[in-house]
Parts: structure tokens; sequence; C-alpha cells
DNA sequence: TTGTATGCGTTATCAT
DNA sequence: ATGATAACGCATACAA
């Protein structure tokens, strides 16, 4: 009746083997005569022994193969979109040669006493979708060793990011819907900040975004129209366009002619209140998305979009981290998205 | 030029205190005089030590504050559905009080190298939506002491289930069918095996199936309609359901006149694919979903369906696993669904 | 309230 | 190919 759990000296004293000897049986690091292997497999069988303890070899190799993730926002709202759940996927498979796998990290802890980037055993951390507000942490983790690598945003003085082509392409939507001859525009946006809420985005508001993609794709909006009034969602999703959509087109002014939304799913939103509005797209609005997703149920309509690279982003992540692991600096990349055109837009219509 | 980074031993020198003091510094588990916090402090911002290193500390207290949540299949098809979501969120919360976090395990490792339950440094594991290959793994699990939670599943002798009426939910769906006269009805469920494509499910297929919600809904309509039809989805998607409906409408026999979806998202695929095919809902053909979800942009139509409490069971699952870390030993949970009846199922339509 | 002493279970180094 | 040894960095029981 021994309580205590068999360790792998236990079975290298069973095997009347060293401990190194055993270790190695298990590690397969080293070269091992088959004899003495199965002397030591044959030991563990007998004494009930599954393998090294994780915490104790991540102590001793200095690494627990753990890698943190980071994101803003609820669960929820994070994997509720497509390219976020594309881009984690295509992540999990790049750090998984590693022996690494992903932790769920909550940025602004939800609740109380939930590890964080400072107190859980990470070998690495990736930020994706965050806001600024966590740079100063980000100033600790990095004090620690602890490589870090940005999906999208600003990491600071030797950061590796992966970048995507945030303004440029949301500048080029508003030039086509420029180009097509519309005045009367409106942007939609993702929220300003983690906690903000739905609502005509104010100046003030505009200057302080702490989202670094809301921002980005928001400037890439004003290089072009820089008067047009511009709308925050409560996050990405449909229902949050179509809120936003009942406010733009319920009042009693002139209704834009045209939408340019920040993500595929606030624009499928905007179309949708477009169409309980009565108006038809692209007749009387035009709307462009960003993502190049497939929304479900959007069909006839094809949104004209920009097709971000999501899992190339999420392998660029991946092998960034591989790099820093291995000691190496890699370098930040870049990617870019690809101008779709779909059947939400098109001329202005004449004014009336 | 000290390359090494300092340690809690380090600080205590240079505070002149000894290194259990430091030590519960920076834990707080013992009252500390403010004296000695603050000259602990002070060396230790003068040294730039941060904390402790949380590899170590796990070692020594036999906890790392991680908890593994295993789910079948990749992150994005788990994730695409929003019960899971809400689900995750829960379980995230309820375990944060407890300094935890959550690990993405995939089942059946996709890519080699990958960390599985017996590699990784988790305190405990939940399984979420498991098939049941997963029952040897979690035997060497337990035997290492880890504690495991199942939702949905069978863990087995003394592994606390949080159960949902998945069966008699689905029996229910079915007699609400059967009890509006419908005879011809085709049940649409998830995949069989996390790794089976989309097609009329054989008989073979539904004794093997390994899926157990799958296979728990699929029996309460057998319960029902023993000799019905069954196809099966690729996912739980509303596009999924979008195939099987074309699949299903599209043949020149005569359509059913009800189909018992296994999720909303299936039912709202096999609504958008009904309506393609020209027939009308309820009139023509009922459909029922699953999960009581808000589906996006599903309006008019309101599923009649089976509102299951998605973040109760994250909840429950979550204070499973405090419970047994706390070394007591809880008892599994069922929880329930609400039928809810919506505006798609009517009666059965004369014979034509 | 503080200090002393020990061991958590492993693996890397080096020698044999 | 195998063995002896020494850390890895910390938190706890216990003594003072």
């Amino acid at each position: 009746m021994n309580a205590r759990r068999p360790t792998i000296a236990d079975v290298a004293r069973e095997a009347g083997v060293s401990p190194s000897t055993a270790s190695v049986v298990f590690s397969g690091k080293t070269p091992v005569s088959d004899a003495t292997r199965e002397k030591v497999h044959d030991a563990a069988s007998r004494l009930g022994y599954l393998g090294p303890d994780p915490r104790a070899a991540s102590l001793r190799r200095g690494r627990s193969g753990i890698i943190g993730v980071v994101s803003g926002g609820r669960l929820g709202s994070v994997f509720g979109d497509p390219v976020m759940r594309t881009t984690m996927d295509a992540l999990a498979d790049a750090v998984a040669p590693l022996g690494a796998g992903l932790l769920l990290v909550r940025e602004g802890s939800v609740v109380a006493g939930e590890p964080t980037l400072l107190t859980a055993p990470i070998d690495a951390a990736v930020l994706i979708g965050c806001s600024g507000l966590l740079r100063e942490h980000l100033a600790s983790v990095r004090a620690r060793g602890i490589p870090v690598v940005v999906i999208e945003g600003d990491g600071g003085e030797g950061v590796p990011v992966v970048a995507l082509d945030n303004r440029a392409a949301q500048r080029r939507a508003a030039e086509h819907v420029r180009d097509l001859g519309h005045e009367r525009v409106v942007a939609v946006t993702m929220p300003t900040r983690w906690d903000s809420e739905s609502g005509w985005i104010s100046a003030d508001e505009e200057r302080s975004t702490s989202v670094d993609v809301t921002a980005d794709r928001l400037a890439g909006f004003r290089d072009v129209f820089p008067d047009a009034a511009a709308f925050a969602g409560v996050d990405s999703s449909i229902d949050a366009g179509v809120a936003v959509g009942r406010v733009i087109f319920g009042g009693g002014a002139p209704h834009p002619t045209a939408v340019v939304a920040q993500t595929d799913l606030l624009a499928a939103g905007v179309l949708r209140a477009a169409e309980e509005a009565g108006l038809r797209v692209p007749q009387d609005v035009s709307i462009t998305g960003f993502d190049g997703i497939v929304v479900d149920g959007l069909a006839p309509y094809e949104l004209t979009t920009l097709v971000q690279p999501a899992a190339a982003k999420g392998r660029a992540a991946g092998e960034a981290v591989a790099a820093l692991l291995a000691g190496e600096s890699p370098a930040s990349s870049s990617l870019t998205s690809m101008f779709r055109e779909g059947n939400t837009t098109g001329p202005a219509p004449a004014e009336s």
C-alpha cells in the first residue's frame, strides 16, 4: 500500500539500472541497448509507472511545451469569428511539431485568480487581436525572457509581428466605393475597445481606439473618406451588423448609399438590415466587407470584400515562435489581402 | 553581466531575509510584516526579479494551474458551434478562481509531436464531445491520478459526467413530429465519427457510432421512428445542413414531410435547402432543431427546438473539476433541455 | 513573524 | 552504452 506514485528512480532501481539510463529510455535522447530498454519497460509496467512527470520535466528542461495565446474579449466572441478560428487552427498545427500546445489566456482576466501571462508556465506567447492596453504586461513577459509574437498589432521594439495590410486593404475597398461615385458613405467598425459599446464613433473615441485592427482599418477608410461617419458594432457578428444597420438605415435622414464594413460578418448584418428597410443591394446601397470568409446563408449575395490569408497568419506566427524558441530572431512578416469584387457593390444611385 | 535570471534565493539574499520569507512575500500564504515585505519587493525590483518561476512552482506544489480540454476534431469545427463556445466560456470562468487556465488538447493528435493528455502538465482534464476512441487514453490519465470530467459522454467507472438528456430530449422532438401526423420523417445527424463523411447512415454505421452525442440523440429519434432514414452531416453547421437538405429534397422520390435535425445549425441549413426546393415550412415540411441557439439571420423562422443549458454545462464541469482537485468525489450531474415550439413545425400535409 | 532544512522528479553533463 | 552527480527554482513542515 505505498500511496506514493512511482518515480523514475524507483523504476531504475527495480530494473537494476541507473536513473539516467532509465530516463534516457523514456526520452530516447541517447541510444540504449535493446536489453536495457526492455528491462526498464518491464520494471515500469510492474510498478505502474506511466512515464516522466511533465511538471518535473518542465523544470529540468526549462520548457513546458505550452504556448499562451492571448486574445481580447471572451472566448465566445473571439472564436465566434471564423477568421480567428482558422488562424488558431493553423497556429496549433504550426506549433505542434515543437511539442507545444495552446493555452488560452484571456486579456484583462475576467475572473480573479485566473492565470496570466506572468503566472502561467508558458514557453512563449502569441498575442492576437489584442488591444494596446496589454503593452505593459508585455514588458514584464519579455523581461522574463519569454518570446512573444504579435499577430496584427504593435508589440514594440524587437517583437516579431505578423502583420496584415489592414490599412491599405481597407483603403482599397474605400477607393472602390468612391470610384463608383458614392459620397454618402458610412464605416461600420469592430469595437474600438474590448469593453466598448455599439454606437457612432466620436472624434475623441476614434483617436483613442485601442484595438489595433479596428484602428488600422478605420485609418484606411479615412484615407479616402476623411469626414464620413463611423459606427462601431458591439463585436464582429452578423447580429451586431444588423443592429448597426437598423440605426443607419432607420433614421429619417437620407440613408448612406454605401457602407464600408470592417468584417464580412458585420457586412452581412448590415446587408440584412438594408433589406429589412426595403433597400436593394447594390442598387440602393452598396456594401463591402473584409475577411473573405464564407458567410453561412448569404447567398445569392457575394460580398465585395478583401480576402485575407487567415491560415497563413497562424502559420507565420507559429514559425516565428519556433524560430524564437530556437534562439533566432525572426523578422516580422507582412501578409496581404486580396480585393474581390462581388455583387454587393454598384454605382451610386442618381441623386433623388 | 550575470546571464542567469535571478531566483528567489538571490532576492532573499539581497533583501537580507531567508528564502522562505521571500517566498511567502510573493505567495501571500502567511502574514509578513510590512517592513519585510517592502525590503523584499525593493530587492526584487533592484534585481529585476519578476516573481516565482511557474515551472518550479508547479513541481513543488504539484499543481500547474492548467486544465486540459480535450475535444474531437479540429479547433475550427469545434469552436464553430455556438453551444461549444458558450460551454467553454463558462468552463473558463468556473476554473479561473482555481487559478487555472484551459489548454487545448486535440484528440487523436493531428500532428506528430503534439502534446497529449499524457505529456502535458495538466492538473485535470475535461473531455467534451469526444468519441469513445479516447477511452484507452483515459485509463492512463486516470492511472496517473489526474482527475477527469466528461461532458456528454461516458467516462467509465468513477468519472463524473455532466450529462444532457440528449436521448429523452430528442425523443420529445420526435414525438412532437409524430403527434403532428408525420410519417415520412428523416433524421439529420452530426458526424458519427470525427473523421466521417456526410451521407446516409447505414445500419452498421449507426451501430458503431463513436460520437456519444450523435448516438444518444439518434437513439431518442429511434425510440419513436425505429425505421426512418438518417443522414449524417459533415459537421454541425448551416452549410452542412444545406448540403444534406439538397440531397433529401433533391431526389425524385417523395420528399419527407418532416426532418428531425440534431442541431439548430443543421436544421437551419435544411430549412434553407427546403426553401430552395420550393417547399414551404411548415406547410410542406416540418423541421426541428436542437440547442436553442440564436441562428443569425433565420428570421422570421423560429425553430421548434430543444433549448439546452450550454453555460450550465460548462459551469457544472468546472465545479466538478474544482471538487476533484479538492479531493472530493463529485457526483455526476444531469442537465435537462427544454422543448420550445417555434413556427417550423406543423401538421403533416394531406397525402397527395 | 521569521529562519532552517529538505525534497518535489527529472534530465544534462561528464566520466567511465 | 551506461552510471554518478548535480542542479532546475521553489514552497512547505517545523523549529525558533
